[in-house]
DNA sequence: GTCTATACACCGATAGAC
DNA sequence: GTCTATCGGTGTATAGAC
């Protein structure tokens, strides 16, 4: 193998234990198993990082960059629905616009299953890991960022404002990508997901009123 | 160790694995750990089950039983809310008879976290076991049926009627407590989480009408 | 810095005495 | 039926050659 700075070799070490986490499961990560995904030696891994833990650790702040950087360039938002240039005689009804947002979650949800699954497993993981408690707290505080940032985006295109505090909004979001997650994980019906991701678009824009 | 019959010693094993999951996870949940909680020698184990794989099997089920039956003795539904025999005159608002019901499933959460945490990771671990696929599949269903009896009751007792098929109200329910659950195990905000199912339950209601 | 080789703990599972 | 003892395998981590 060529010598390459211990950052790269972190770096590439995340990469593969993300690939065999998204893969086989968080449980299946083990060391020998990371090495092998990334083609090093034991050893190498023990010299980047000085425990498996550690190595997790940094998957998981890893993995939750990734998720700040998706909401940040829109990747999940649901705010950039129109692009025609509407008139300002005809805004985009509210709830369209979040409908069509959680509809492309649970689109990318059924493209990429193994994505969010390995996504909640980490959170698990952290949960019971004591120093990790922190992490998930900031994985779930993106977020819920990223949802306030959409919700208002969403509310300007519509011509609404919310009526109760833009922070309880970005909860019940975030709380229904969970239970669209963790129900579609468990029986994988694409169709019944997009129905029920329709009721809640309906139930969230229902708390905005025009401006 | 006394004697005992095959049966029983199966079920003290899967009582015994059921503490260890809770308390520590699916992961730690290892033939030695459950052995020594339940008090046994190793070989007990693979006298009453040919596998660890059978154990945690046996473990799925039972734990999907309880469900069922905690659902059909009414410990988690919400419509016997009221029961000082209302007169016709003044039905319960169906807002509240859910909001009530989601609250107390957020009271149960923030006090036995570790039961949901080990449905959680027993339902992920089932996804990722082949032979177990079904088994959450059945989990969810019971939800599923849970909630739309008891959603049943409530529009009964709050003299309304759904305006869409129960089934899509249920799906939106079961969703709605397992948002909730992801949530709060992250940030452990129990005042939040009421909020948001006071939220849940206004959207569910408005999917209902005076009957 | 990177490798091979290995230490050592713990895993699931079984053999064989009682 | 139930136990102790042990097998073969895999886990994390490290020692020491290069």
């Amino acid at each position: 193998m060529p010598r390459m700075a211990v950052a790269e070799r972190r770096r590439e070490l995340v990469d593969a234990a993300v690939r065999v986490i998204a893969r086989d499961g968080v449980a299946a990560a083990t060391t020998r198993a990371v090495v092998a995904e990334a083609g090093m030696s034991l050893a190498s891994l023990h010299y980047a990082f000085p425990s498996r833990e550690h190595l997790i650790e940094a998957v998981i702040a890893e993995v939750t960059a990734q998720e700040r950087r998706a909401a940040e360039y829109g990747l999940l938002p649901m705010a950039t629905v129109d692009g025609t240039g509407a008139g300002p005689a005809d805004p985009p009804a509210l709830e369209d616009v979040i409908a069509s947002g959680l509809e492309r979650y649970v689109e990318l949800l059924a493209e990429r299953p193994e994505r969010e699954q390995a996504l909640l497993e980490l959170a698990l993981y952290a949960m019971r890991t004591p120093g990790q408690r922190g992490a998930v707290v900031a994985q779930y505080a993106v977020y819920r960022d990223s949802a306030r940032a959409t919700l208002a985006t969403a509310a300007l295109a519509a011509r609404s404002r919310w009526t109760v505090p833009l922070d309880e909004v970005a909860r019940g979001l975030v709380m229904t990508t969970e239970g669209l997650t963790t129900v579609w994980l468990a029986d994988r019906d694409t169709e019944a997901a997009r129905r029920t991701a329709r009721f809640a678009a309906r139930a969230i824009a229902a708390l905005a009123e025009p401006a």
